[in-house]
This record gives C-alpha cells, structure tokens and sequence, in this order.
DNA sequence: AGCACGCCGACT
DNA sequence: GTCGGCGTGCTC
C-alpha cells in the first residue's frame, strides 16, 4: 500500500497547507474535513483540519506524522471548504484565519504549556526570581501564562528556562479538548433479571436491606418493568425525583446487580420545542410579495424585498422556510446579533418545533458545538438533524449539506461585516456566495437596504419586491423636525428637549402612552473639560478623549477599555471646575427626571446590557409598561415591536449626518427611519421627533418625507461622482506600527507604489478618526477599483506591494490589514 | 501566530 | 565581561 500524505489547515495565519504523513493505521479512515493533531513547530501542538490527502509529497522536507485523528466522521464537508477558499482569497487573509472563525471553539484546540516539579531537588543555587516562580509552581500553578499573572514584573522567561536547564522543572505539552459532551447517569434492571419471577426473587431477597427493597419498588412502579417488550431506563436523576433515596441506596442495588446504572450522553439545548404553532395566514399585501418574491426567484438567484417596517416581512420568510423544508432542504436565516431578539426566536421555535437552531455569540462553546453537530447531522438523518438555523453571522460557516434557501433579515445592518480580527468579511455577500455555490435562492430583506443592494437591485442583478403597506393599516409615524438653535437662542430648552419634543412627551405620558428617545453616545458625557484652562483627559493608549461615566464616576476609553478614576481637580492647573461637555444617554436619564417627575425613565446601551439577561428585563419592562420613557443607543432601532410607544425622539440628528464616512448619509437615514418605525404601531399615527441644527439639510427634508427613494439618488449622484460604491469597489489598507514614524514611512511608501498604477484612484495615506489605538499608530489608505477591472489581479498588486513595503528593514516589518469592502 | 536564533546596550 | 532587550525568519 503506497503511503498516504495530508495536506492540513493549521488555525494560524500561514497561506500554506501544511503535509503531514498519515500512519498506516488510520490510511483507511482518513477523510478531507476530519480534524488531526499534528506537532508544529518545535513544541506546539494543534488541532489541524485536513484539507486534502495524496500518495505524494514534497521532496527535501522532513516531514512529521500526524499524532492523533479527532474524528471518525469530517465535522465540515468538501463543499463547505469551497467557501472558506471563496473567502480567503476574496478578503486577501490566509485558510487559517478563516479556519479559526468558522469553527466553533470547541472544536478548536491548541497546546498550552504544563509545568511541574521533577522532584529533583538536590541542593542548587538558584535566583529570587526563580525562587518565587518555584514556591507558585509548588502552590499548582502550572502555565507560563498563570505566573506571569501573578508574578508581574518578577517573572521572566529566563529564570523558567533557568529552572529547566537545572531539571528542577520539566515542560510538558498537554492538548485539552474543548467540548465534551455531557452525560447523565441511567438505570435499568440488570440484563441477568429476565422475567418478573426473576424480579420478584431478587426482590424478596432484601428483606434485610428495607431501603434498597423499597427502591425497587418505587423503579418497577416508576418504569413499569415487563409491562413492554423492551426493559425501561430511566435517569437518575429522575429515579430519585422527590424521594427519600440517597444515591448510596441505589448503588447498594447495582452492587447487587439487580440495577445496572450507565452513562448516556444527553444534549444541553432545550429539547421541548415541539411544534406550537402553524403558519399564520398572510393578508392579500404578504401574498401577493410571496408570489412576486417566487417570480423572482426564477430567474433570479438573489431577491431583495424592500418592506417597511411592520410590513410583515417575518411572515412572509417563515412561508418561504416552510416550502424548503417540504422539500427536503436546509434554510440559514440570518439576522443581525442584536435583533435576534426571543421575540423571533420564539417565533420560528413554535412554527417550526425541533427542526430549528439557534445560533449566535451569546452560546457557550459548549452548546456552539452541539448546534454544529446537529446542522451536520442532517446529511445522514434529516430526521434528527437541525434543517432550519436563526442565526448571526458566523452562520455562514455551519456544515449545511443540503441548503435550499438563504434568508438575510436588516441584510442594511453594518453589523454583517466582521472588522476585526480577518477574515473581514460580509455575512451578507457570503450569504450570496453560499447560496451561489449551492444553487440555493438568496432573500435580502430590509426596510431600508443598503444602497449597494438596492442598486443591485435596480440593475437588474437581483429581483425586487416591495411592501408599502403595513399590517393592520398602521400609518407611518409624522416625522417633526425641530430646530435646536432655534430654540437655544429663544432659551425655550427643556434641558435637551426641544419644546416641540418635550410638549409631545407630556401629552403622551398623560395619555399613559410610552416615549423612546434615541442619542448615538453612551456614558454621562463624551468628554469633560477644566473650565479655567481648558484641559481634556485622553486615553493613555489611545487617541482619544475619555467619556465620563457618572455612576461609576470613572473616566473610561471606549476604543481599549482604559479608565481612571474622575479626578476631583483639573491635574494641570488644580482648578475644581471640571465641567461635562455634550450628552451621552447616562446624562440624558439624569437630566429627565426633573422634567417627567413620577415617571418611570430606564436606559439601554452597551453599559446597561452587560449582564446576561438586562437586555431582556429592559424590554420586558417596556412591553409591560413599566418603563414611561425608553432611553437608547442603536440598540433601540431593533426589530422590537411595542404597541404603546406613541413617540420617538431623535436628540441629535446632527452627529448621526456629519460623520465623515462617505455612507454617513445612507446611514442617518437607516437609522432614523429604524428608529422611527418603533413609533405608533397599532392604535394611532406615532410621532416622531428629529432634532437637529441644520432644519434645512437636504437629507433632513428627505428624512421627513420619509422618502427612501429619493434619498438612495440623491446619494448616486454623489457616490458616481466621487468614484464609491456601488460605483466603484473598494479596499482599505491599515497600516499599523508602534512607532508613528515607522508609520509615516511605511504608508507612505505603500501609497506611492500603489498611485504608480493607473487604473487605481489611492487616497491617503491619512489618519484615521482615532489614529492611535492600544499604543499602535494607524494609517489608511483607501484604493476605488473600477467594476471594469480584474479584481484578483487589483489584489495580487496590492498585495505583493504590502509584502514589498513590510521587507524593508526600515519598516521593521509593520502591520498592514486588508479590508475588502470595508463597512 | 509562536518561538528560536542572533545581534547590540546597562549591569554584576 | 554577561544578561536581556526585541528584530528576523521558519514552522510540514
């Protein structure tokens, strides 16, 4: 038998595939997709993923055998690597990078270094150092990483290479695995008990042991044991359920082998979610979408459905999920991470009972795993396997086998495109890929999509269907603009209302209808400054200044997380006069509640939703009407629908339009028009206020006549002319460098060999808005690539440029990321 | 990404 | 004179 060679993944950024020889024992089992562990390097051990096997093997290198194959069966198939090479080469990042993002953790594993005594301990000279490493590595603390916490500056790599080369220690390296699977403990009578006589023997026989003999009774009346043909089980757990009986008890039966007791592997996702509910019916607006979104799906593969909000554009996706399923094929329908909210979850849990799977961040690795096993399931039993997912974007990466339908909800939101770490990619276009690789249609919904999508739309690239009439014949809220300086000047604020706000407030609270106001910034204020010398607190680490957080009377930076205590004078000319400057939604709640005495004002951010279920009690708290006024970021605009919020307010509308991003204008609207569809949706035309400096911006006027269209071309023009999608296409560099010099040179030089090129248009090297961030300096550089030109070619130069720049010794290898079509 | 090897400044 | 910093290059 020739020998076999694998090819494998190693979860690192390397553009290579690494070749492995396979031992003979496992030539036979070995499949593309199985995970191995392979030593790499002189001690590190990972879980690698086999990409391909073959009878030969590049010459001239040694190469090492793999030490262990983790599966009997590939946990990803041959087609789903396609789309991890898709992806690769699309956003310019290795195999390993996406190799890292699409498995779940626990299917990931890597070698951590485990340190222990030798017990040799004859008399040696050894350092302060490595005699405080010596008495942790006494007390079990074991990894390099654990001292180096504990020690701080004490530790150093040397004194534990020191303690080794004097064998006092010894370095080992231990793999753990990360998922395993839970199990239960069950019992049932032993296989020897063949009939009730049997039974009835054994039982007599314990007529000195009263407890074990009542056990046995309460399992025969529990179990029913000999009323079926097949011997029942039951679990521990359940056995023991509100009754006197120890385990001790139970084991004195197993001891006697009358009950046997074994292990059996048991899911930790809820399994009670039998099916509850049946399609609701559509009104004659959603069928007819339906209808028009099945046209399109004939001679399109990509549909987009333009729906305002509350049009009930769920309804008409869990019909389309519906029709997949009855014939035999899988559906992803993926949602931002914030609106996966329970009320969808639950939605799709009732219609479609166990068949579906949740998918999201908010899952421990544990549970990530299970979900993966049961998407993969479904190739060999359709039965048992998940069919259907309700996911975020890493649910791109689940192993369909069989996918029939992508759906792709708020496909606006920016939150699809990964930023950080690579692969930096779009859920949304990799959606469009998957379904393109699996022949499977592709639905992008969105009350507001994005102008990529809806360009593509209009071009004829995808289909297009449109819902303008919401359920229940709900009118779209009034939108009210209101002029800040206005009433600035005039003095008539109410803190940060404006009187048109504020007066709308109170005549909804006195009808106990609810409010929703909306302001971009958490925290108590964006910055403080002295007001004798005008000092501002900035980050440590990054370029920024520090938000003023009130409750926790902290500083902290928003970019690193850094944060100091507020200081009770100005450290640089001891003035006490430090005074807050702007309004983050902290300021905003304290500032309300003067004006709206005895109502119930309650926040959601970042801050407010940490814990694992605030998010959830600040909306069960608005639905039940125990919050009067609803104070938010972005969080508020999303998919949640609130019967009694009869007013939206906009506080700034201003930092939402001048953000100096060229999708700053297609942004403000999305989100003022999300916000906006929180307002009046079910007894009465909702209102909502735009505040704002500049009443007579065009994109203001267009937000009040809440006019999408006419929004999406005035931004063409300007999009065509100053060359940005979906005119051109766009890559963004980052350099990235300790040094701002380093920096400085290296961009620099990256952007004049990049503008030798004709075809391209290369802005910058600039700053960024925040140019420092966590002690490293950064610099973009931004390239539009005309539709026209070849873009794998585009990527190789500017690739090979990057590889250029980073090999000048000069530029001491800097950092350089590579965002394709950056958010 | 790690980690080893290799070359120059502040200490016993 | 060494210890130890991090800059460069390799890992099947």
């Amino acid at each position: 038998m020739p020998e076999i060679f694998a090819q494998v993944i190693l979860p690192l950024p390397l553009h290579d595939a690494f070749t492995y020889r396979v031992p003979e024992k496992w030539q036979l089992q070995i499949k593309p997709g199985q995970r191995v562990v392979v030593q790499f390097g002189a001690k590190k051990f990972y879980a690698a993923l086999v990409l391909s096997l073959s009878e030969d093997a590049p010459a001239n290198i040694d190469l090492k055998e793999i030490v262990q194959l983790l599966d009997e069966e590939p946990v990803i198939l041959p087609q789903n690597l396609e789309l991890w090479k898709w992806m690769a080469g699309y956003y310019c990042c290795t195999l390993g990078d996406v190799f890292r993002a699409a498995l779940p953790t626990g299917l990931k594993l890597e070698s951590k270094s485990k340190i222990s005594l030798t017990g040799n301990d004859d008399e040696q000279e050894i350092g302060e150092k490595e005699f405080r490493i010596l008495e942790l590595i006494k007390q079990d603390v074991s990894t390099p990483d654990s001292l180096q916490k504990k020690l701080g500056l004490d530790f150093s790599y040397a004194a534990l290479k020191s303690l080794l080369d004097k064998h006092i220690i010894q370095v080992e390296e231990k793999i753990d695995a990360k998922y395993k699977a839970k199990s239960e403990t069950w019992v049932r009578l032993h296989p020897d008990i063949k009939s009730e006589k049997d039974l009835l023997e054994k039982e007599e026989s314990l007529q000195r042991a009263k407890k074990q003999q009542e056990l046995l009774v309460h399992f025969v009346e529990k179990t029913g044991a000999f009323q079926a043909a097949e011997q029942p089980v039951v679990s521990k757990k359940e056995l023991l359920k509100g009754t006197n009986f120890s385990s001790a008890i139970l084991e004195g039966l197993v001891q006697k082998k009358i009950l046997k007791s074994f292990q059996q592997q048991v899911s930790r996702i809820e399994t009670n979610t039998s099916k509850q509910a049946d399609l609701n019916l559509l009104n004659k607006y959603q069928q007819q979408a339906l209808a028009e979104v099945k046209t399109c799906f004939d001679n399109n593969l990509v549909t987009l459905i333009h729906g305002i909000t509350a049009s009930g554009k769920t309804e008409i996706y869990i019909h389309l999920i519906d029709e997949t399923l009855k014939q035999g094929k899988q559906a992803l329908y993926l949602l931002p991470e914030i609106a996966l909210t329970t009320q969808i979850v639950e939605r799709l849990k009732n219609v479609f009972g166990s068949k579906v799977g949740i998918y999201h961040s908010r899952l421990n690795s544990q549970e990530r795993v299970e979900i993966w096993k049961k998407v993969l399931l479904f190739q060999s039993d359709p039965g048992e396997g998940y069919q259907v997912v309700l996911g975020a974007r890493s649910s791109v990466f689940l192993p369909f086998s069989n996918l029939g339908l992508v759906i792709v909800d708020e496909e606006h939101e920016n939150s699809f495109k990964q930023f950080d770490p690579a692969p930096r990619y779009h859920a949304r276009d990799m959606a469009i890929v998957l379904g393109k690789q699996n022949n499977a249609n592709v639905l992008l919904g969105s009350a507001t999509p994005s102008y990529e999508s809806f360009y593509n739309a209009l071009m004829g690239k995808y289909g297009l269907v449109s819902l303008t009439k919401r359920h229940s014949n709900v009118e779209l809220p009034e939108i009210i603009v209101a002029d800040l300086t206005r009433a600035w000047k005039r003095k008539q604020m109410h803190s940060v209302l404006t009187p048109e706000l504020f007066g709308l407030m109170e005549d909804a609270l006195n009808n106990r209808e609810q409010v929703i106001l909306f302001q971009n910034r958490r925290g108590y204020s964006p910055f403080i400054q002295c007001f004798t010398c005008g000092w501002i607190p900035k980050c440590e680490n990054c370029d920024v200044s520090l938000t003023y957080h009130k409750f926790k009377k902290r500083l902290s930076c928003h970019y690193c997380g850094f944060s100091i205590a507020m200081p009770p004078e100005c450290p640089e000319c001891g003035s006490p006069e430090i005074k807050t400057r702007g309004f983050g939604t902290e300021k905003i709640e304290d500032e309300l509640k003067p004006l709206f005495p005895g109502k119930r004002i309650d926040r959601m951010d970042l801050d407010t939703t940490r814990s694992k279920n605030a998010f959830g009690r600040i909306i069960h708290n608005l639905e039940s009407r125990k919050t009067d006024i609803l104070i938010g970021t972005q969080m508020v605009t999303k998919g949640l629908d609130f019967e009694h919020v009869s007013v939206v307010g906009i506080l700034n509308a201003d930092n939402l339009i001048n953000f100096p991003d060229f999708r700053a204008h297609e942004r403000a609207y999305q989100l003022i028009s999300q916000v906006s569809g929180r307002a009046g949706r079910k007894y009465n035309r909702g209102k909502v206020v735009v505040q704002t400096s500049h009443p007579e911006h065009p994109l203001i006027e267009l937000i009040r006549q809440q006019d999408y269209r006419a929004a999406f071309n005035t931004q063409m023009t300007e999009r065509r002319l100053f060359k940005y999608p979906p005119y051109f296409r766009l890559i963004k560099l980052v350099v990235k460098h300790k040094k701002p010099e380093t920096v400085d040179r290296a961009a620099g030089q990256l952007a004049n060999l990049l503008k030798r090129s004709r075809d391209l248009t290369v802005l910058g090297p600039e700053f960024p808005l925040v140019s420092r961030i966590q002690l490293w300096y950064h610099k973009e550089i931004w390239v539009k690539i005309h539709p026209g030109l070849p873009l794998a070619d585009v990527k190789r130069f500017i690739l090979e440029n990057i590889s250029w720049v980073r090999s000048q010794p000069e530029n001491s290898s800097c950092m350089v990321n590579v965002d394709v079509d950056p958010a």
